[in-house]
DNA sequence: TAGTTGACCGGAA
DNA sequence: ATTCCGGCCAACT
């Protein structure tokens, strides 16, 4: 299991309604601290499989999005309740 | 193979 | 609270 495809199935596994900082979803990946990684990967590789929307900084703000931009990503976290 | 980049993070100013 | 700088990791050219 390659480290992309892992953190493209632990981003797959995030519950709905629920947000991640690309911290914590490279450290599910094995390779903690490696968050950068994390957003260079969806960046490039970005699934249709993988709600990267639900994937965010450890600041809570948004960053990039690849259908839209940082806006539409906030639409998506506002309309499943990820934003309190 | 080596160098550069990036949807980051944490600490310092 | 906001802005700047350095460091870590994997992928791309």
């Amino acid at each position: 299991m390659d480290f992309k495809s892992k953190v493209l199935d632990v981003v797959r596994s995030i519950p709905k309604g629920q947000t991640m900082s690309y911290s914590e979803v490279a450290a599910l990946a094995g390779s903690p601290g490696a968050a950068r990684a994390v957003g260079n990967i969806m960046k490039q590789n970005y699934d249709n499989t993988v709600p990267c929307h639900r994937v965010i900084r450890a600041d809570g703000k948004p960053c990039g999005y690849n259908r839209g931009g940082p806006e539409k990503k906030l639409q998506i976290l506002q309309s499943e309740g990820a934003i309190k």
